[in-house]
DNA sequence: CATTATACTTAGAAAATGGTAA
DNA sequence: TTACCATTTTCTAAGTATAATG
């Protein structure tokens, strides 16, 4: 079965589906009208027939039932309990030693299993680049966090070679001290005992976040024009028309619904008088303002060495100070210890709240979370904490509530700490169980299309979707507050059109929908005749604005997927998913043959499967053509290099032929070897050259941080030799620690 | 049950950094 | 040295999931 994955047409950033929010208006008012409808009448909603075929007329009766259903009656909607009650929320603890059993498994296994991932990228072309071979020399592969790694100082040189950019000679011996000095304190947290009781932390000590610094009022020559005239405004007023005029040139500036939310809110720092004075945003004169921040940052650049150097301090210190804690005895890397200055809010996609401002956050906001036993961060001088509490059923240092939405914000530690890296591991075990039962649940959901109740089907369609498309889960959203975006469970009948047939294809589904930063998903995919069928169902008597799936929730779902498997949820298939076609994808196109260049291209497509899976895009570089057109001028230059260093080769060999002589006979030697070395370094021109290409509106970092077991890569990298720098850079490395120290070339997910 | 609150993961854009070519 | 550019880091929005609440 092959299938359009159809990215090539999709847009990044479309804000086009998201104007049709209005007619949503009534959305809830009639799912609830629908939910009554149904209520009365559930023996209606079973099926007489075992459904074994499949026959039209058999759709036809369900059909009617199903008008039946929509003109009276009450809403059974959700009311099937769960009768198997709540099984004890245990702890799954054997995924600690999930990774020994596996890393045993040989290599011959790893090669013989057969994965179902119907929909990967079997369209993608992805073709290994063969083209490009030559001679490699093993080494031994490096990674930080081995014991060895202090000895390797040689390698480390060797290794650089592949690498034109880095061969700065002291930036290798730092680095390379560096790694060693550091290692020693190196804690191997994956080899310790977890909690077992649902704490997550014994001790914490930490000295609070970082405030953003206090408003400076602009110098008085910068002004601000209000119908044509200068207007000193108060500080207050002044500050929030600097949010506005520092954001000018972005193109948020120009929507109606950001102009109209910021000016709305700028009004309430303004005094009377302003307030009467200022009465419409068109005639606000930013630009002054504008180019006083230009000049600003464009100074900043201009700077002296020195006084960056000053400033750098200045933000090291800071880090030092503020960007660790102590947790459980050992200091911890803090995520976000400084606090969200205030601004505009920006909102992604069609957002009806962007441009609101979003307030200054002061100690009184914060709570702060530590150990009883800590010493407690202190406020700054004159203020307090909005509370101190003692929490060690949490992970976070401090939390606020931002004004925008009322959510809470949280102060985290860094992806490198043991509290995030056990989750994540953990994350990985989770995905490798749902591997071992993923065929029964597949089953097990293809029967379900089958079901003489309602909520079963769309139960099944749902997470044949999840499954199949790696789509998100689709919680609902509260309509109004944020951009009209969908997943799974909240898809609507707008959403998906159905195609009995398609060009040679039958039973195709077309997606388009926004989902996730209202990121577009656009695909046609030819599913099984019953899931068409299925759908069809669904649609009855249905509008555009309607839910796809209306008697399914995420809340539904995971339980059901919580009965299948302990742990498993909607976000486990993408995780599974994902890492499943890394897997695949990388034994499918390595070749021992390559080069190292050549090797990690393939790795690179590989992960780029992955990505389109995942439909992580990018709006493609504003500079993207430029730098293309850049290297590819760099490869005509060598192309020339190229061949006059043949040329020369050709003229050193009819020399030597000429004369016989030692000399000559090193000359040819040497133009030799200048050619061999000019055609790599084309070779990895034309390598980079076609990776950028084809990741021109990929985004590759999120799924390589999220969603690809890093043992995975790990095991690759010992594999095939490459060295684990080319694929993890040093903030990925600290991240997969855990990783990097654990998996053997022969792991397998 | 539905709704709301909470905690945590996942996400792309923008800013910062730092190496390299001019 | 400077300007440019690719890569890395930071930022914080936007999801998922589930517990608490009514």
């Amino acid at each position: 079965m092959s299938g359009d994955h159809g990215h090539g047409d999709s847009q990044v950033n479309s804000g086009s589906k998201g104007s049709d929010s209005h007619k949503h208006k009534d959305k809830h008012k009639d799912k609830e009208h629908r939910h009554k409808d149904h209520k009365k009448d559930k023996e209606r909603e079973k099926f007489k027939h075992s459904n074994s075929d499949h026959k039209d007329h058999s759709e036809k009766k369900h059909r009617d039932k199903e008008k039946l259903k929509h003109s009276d009656g009450s809403s059974d909607r959700h009311r099937e309990k769960h009768k198997e009650k709540d099984k004890d929320k245990e702890k799954r603890r054997e995924e600690k030693s999930g990774y020994h059993t596996n890393s045993t498994r040989s290599l011959h296994l790893y090669a013989s299993r057969s994965v179902t991932v119907s929909s990967v990228i079997r369209d993608t072309v992805i073709v290994n680049i063969s083209v490009y071979r030559f001679e490699y020399k093993p080494k031994k592969v490096k990674t930080e966090h081995d014991k060895k790694a202090k000895k390797r100082k040689h390698e480390y040189e060797e290794d650089e070679e592949d690498e034109p950019k880095k061969k700065t000679k002291d930036k290798k011996g730092t680095e390379g001290k560096k790694s060693k000095k550091e290692e020693e304190e190196k804690w191997k947290w994956w080899e310790e005992e977890r909690y077992t009781d649902g704490s997550k932390w014994r001790f914490l000590e930490h000295k609070g976040p970082v405030f953003a610094p206090p408003y400076e009022p602009l110098p008085d020559k910068v002004r601000f024009y209000y119908d044509g005239k200068p207007m000193k405004l108060s500080a207050p007023a002044e500050e929030v028309a600097t949010f506005f005029a520092k954001m000018l040139d972005h193109e948020y500036t120009t929507k109606d619904i950001f102009r109209k939310n910021f000016y709305k809110d700028w009004r309430k720092e303004m005094t009377s008088e302003e307030k009467s004075k200022i009465t419409d945003l068109n005639k606000c004169n930013f630009s002054d303002m504008n180019e006083y921040f230009k000049a600003q940052s464009e100074a900043r650049k201009q700077m002296s060495k020195e006084e960056k150097l000053k400033i750098k301090e200045e933000n090291e210190r800071l880090l030092q100070e503020y960007g660790f804690c102590i947790m459980d005895n050992h200091k911890e890397r803090i995520g976000n210890f400084r606090i969200e200055p205030p601004g505009l809010f920006r909102g992604r996609g069609d957002h009806p709240k962007m441009g609101m401002l979003k307030r200054r956050i002061r100690p009184e906001d914060i709570i702060i979370n530590c150990s009883k036993d800590s010493k407690h961060p202190k406020p700054p001088p004159g203020t307090k904490w909005k509370e101190v509490r003692h929490d060690n059923k949490v992970t976070w240092l401090a939390s606020w509530t931002e004004n925008i939405q009322g959510s809470i914000k949280y102060i985290m530690l860094n992806p490198s700490s043991r509290i995030k890296g056990e989750k994540d591991w953990q994350k990985y075990e989770t995905a490798r169980r749902l591997k071992k039962c993923v065929d029964r649940i597949r089953a097990q959901y293809r029967d379900d299309w089958k079901s003489k109740e309602m909520r079963i089907r769309q139960r099944a369609v749902a997470l044949y979707f999840i499954d199949k498309l790696a789509l998100r889960a689709g919680n609902e959203k509260e309509e109004g507050e944020t951009a009209d975006t969908v997943g799974c469970c909240s898809l609507r009948v707008e959403h998906i059109k159905l195609y009995p047939k398609l060009d040679d294809q039958e039973y195709v589904v077309e997606f388009d929908f926004l989902g996730k930063d209202s990121i577009r998903y656009y695909n046609k995919i030819p599913v099984e005749k019953r899931v068409f069928k299925n759908l069809q169902l669904f649609l009855e008597n249905k509008q555009p604005e309607d839910d796809l799936f209306d008697r399914l929730n995420t809340s539904i779902l995971n339980k059901h997927l919580q009965e299948l498997m302990d742990g498993l949820t909607a976000k486990v298939f993408r995780t599974y998913n994902a890492s499943i076609t890394l897997q695949q994808q990388l034994k499918e196109l390595s070749c021992s043959d390559d080069s190292i260049p050549a090797k990690v291209l393939s790795y690179n497509r590989a992960n780029r499967a992955v990505a389109i899976l995942c439909n992580h895009q990018r709006a493609p570089p504003k500079t993207f053509e430029k730098s293309m057109q850049n290297l590819q001028t760099k490869i005509d230059e060598k192309q020339n290099q190229l061949s006059a260093a043949r040329k020369q080769l050709k003229a050193a060999k009819a020399d030597h032929k000429a004369s016989h002589d030692d000399k000559s006979k090193k000359a040819v030697e040497v133009k030799r070897k200048a050619v061999q070395r000019i055609e790599e370094q084309l070779m990895k021109l034309q390598v980079q050259a076609t990776d950028r290409e084809e990741n021109k509106q990929i985004a590759l970092g999120t799924s390589k941080l999220n969603y690809l077991d890093p043992r995975i890569s790990v095991a690759w990298c010992k594999k095939w030799a490459v060295p684990i720098e080319k694929i993890y850079n040093k903030t990925q490395r600290e991240k997969f620690a855990w990783a990097i120290d654990m998996a053997e070339k022969d792991y397998e997910f």
